[in-house]
RNA sequence: GCCCCCAUGGUGUAGCGGUCAGCACGCGAGCCUUUCACGCUCGUAGGGAGAGUUCGAGUCUCUCUGGGGGUACCA
């Protein structure tokens, strides 16, 4: 589809829990098609739902924004002040006919459903006004169908009989997800959505609304393949390792993690897979992703990481590991550190497993893994005699490769 | 139940009607090496099933099977 504007892409999270590795891949996708084609990134806070929100964790999902690289550009909207935009288009619809009151409750609705039937549409007719204990609901057309088009998966029709008629403002006069979405995305003149493909099936909804609103020339749009576990499920909260700021907690550099989450459901072509983010913008294109589900791997996770940790300067990777090691050991020694920081350059493959290898040389109490002891020293007798034989030969000598590897080569003799 | 999406080795993917089906992770073996790693070499394993279109199908169509998502006064 060729547009004379730049294109808008935006990220819109709601701030419900911590930032999540699929929220992070979904952020990136918008992030690269926008420099990609030189449009816009924009940022919309999804904080309609005033009992889960909180800026604690829109603090959050910044923050792994920053981190991870993904610059905004324009002031980010707050959803929870647009309500009086929101309103005004469900007054719109419900002036034109396209949305009515409904006092149904759950229960109500739930003794009355037949078989494959949601909401039945009880009170389309009923001429309701409003009231602060009414819903209002979208009058669903019975007859056709909406088809949304779909830049990686071609089409995907619905019949408008399918679809029940849908809550647009809840009880109490709080703007729904569709709604505000629909209105804020005519707003901030979005014309690129990509998202998740569990939106796919409310995306007939927000085009309904969209119409109904007499707004033309519908965005573009991308529904990005989910991320799922071992098992093929949906990322989840509860399940799965999901929190993007634990695996840079962990020693993940954000390269790293930028560069794998690119991959799950795109590649750089060329049988490349660790490219700079330059290459990637480059060649990014939405037409690509793929269609099918990708598996989060941490374990190719850790592999694109410890890429990355390889091809630091020695100093870049001091640096790096330095805060993990030092928070782990009670005397850091800077100088013994610098020197021995690079030996476990190419043993790691996240910061966090650095201090596992160091941190024996920065304690003066020795601490005994009685397994190994039992295995190896109990085990056999003359153990003890060359452990103290070693101990003796190396107490004299300069702590240097050289020299110990000489007096270990006499003491095999 | 109803709606929708998806389907190349265990995993992520390349391929865009004619390839010995490529790459990477993983796994296995070997080389390198005083150890462990790194690195290098080789190997392992694949187009869910069945029809159709075509001279020719992983690639196009249909059916089935399997998996997933949605179906909230969450987003």
């Amino acid at each position: 589809m060729v547009r004379a504007v730049p294109p808008r892409a935006r990220f819109c999270p709601s701030p419900t829990g911590p930032f999540h590795v699929g929220g992070a891949r979904t952020a990136l996708f918008n992030w690269l098609f926008a420099r990609r084609e030189g449009g816009a990134f924009l940022l919309r806070n999804e904080d309609t739902d005033p009992v889960r929100s909180s800026d604690v964790w829109l603090e959050g999902i910044l923050d792994g924004l920053r981190w991870l690289g993904l610059e905004w550009d324009e002031e980010i909207v707050r959803q929870s002040e647009r309500r009086d935009a929101h309103l005004e288009a469900a007054n719109r619809l419900l002036d034109a006919g396209h949305a009515y009151w409904c006092d149904c409750t759950p229960e109500a609705i739930e003794a009355r459903k037949g078989p494959g039937g949601g909401y039945d549409g009880f009170c389309r007719d009923r001429g309701l006004g409003p009231s602060d204990l009414h819903v209002v609901r979208f009058r669903v057309p019975d007859e056709g169908s909406t088809t949304v088009v779909d830049v990686i998966r071609d089409s995907a029709t619905f019949e408008n009989a399918t679809i029940d008629d849908f809550v647009i403002v809840r009880r109490g006069g709080a703007p729904m997800f569709v709604l505000a979405n629909v209105v804020d995305d005519d707003f901030q003149r979005v014309t690129h959505v990509i998202r998740g493909e569990e939106h796919l099936s409310t995306t007939p909804k927000y085009l309904l609304i969209r119409h109904a609103l007499g707004l033309t020339e519908d965005p573009v749009f991308a529904h990005l393949p989910l991320l799922v576990n071992e098992k093929r499920q949906k990322l989840s909260k509860r399940r799965d390792k999901v929190q993007l700021l634990q695996y840079r907690d962990e020693g993940y550099l954000p390269e790293a993690m930028r560069n794998y989450l690119a991959l799950l459901g795109w590649s750089p072509g060329n049988d490349e897979e660790i490219v700079p983010v330059e290459t990637m913008v480059e060649r990014f294109r939405l037409e690509d992703v793929s269609r099918a589900p990708a598996f989060f791997d941490e374990q190719k996770l850790r592999y694109v990481n410890a890429e990355y940790l390889r091809a630091m300067s020695e100093d870049e990777f001091a640096e790096a590991a330095r805060p993990f090691v030092e928070a782990k050991v009670a005397r850091f020694d800077p100088e013994l550190y610098a020197q021995v920081a690079p030996l476990a350059q190419t043993r790691v493959q996240i910061l966090s497993e650095v201090p596992d290898l160091l941190a024996f040389l920065f304690t003066d109490t020795v601490e005994i893994d009685e397994a190994a002891w039992a295995k190896g020293v109990a085990k056999n007798e003359w153990s003890a005699d060359v452990l103290g034989e070693a101990a003796g030969a190396f107490a004299e000598l300069p702590w240097e490769a050289e020299a110990l590897h000489a007096a270990t080569l006499e003491l095999c003799e």
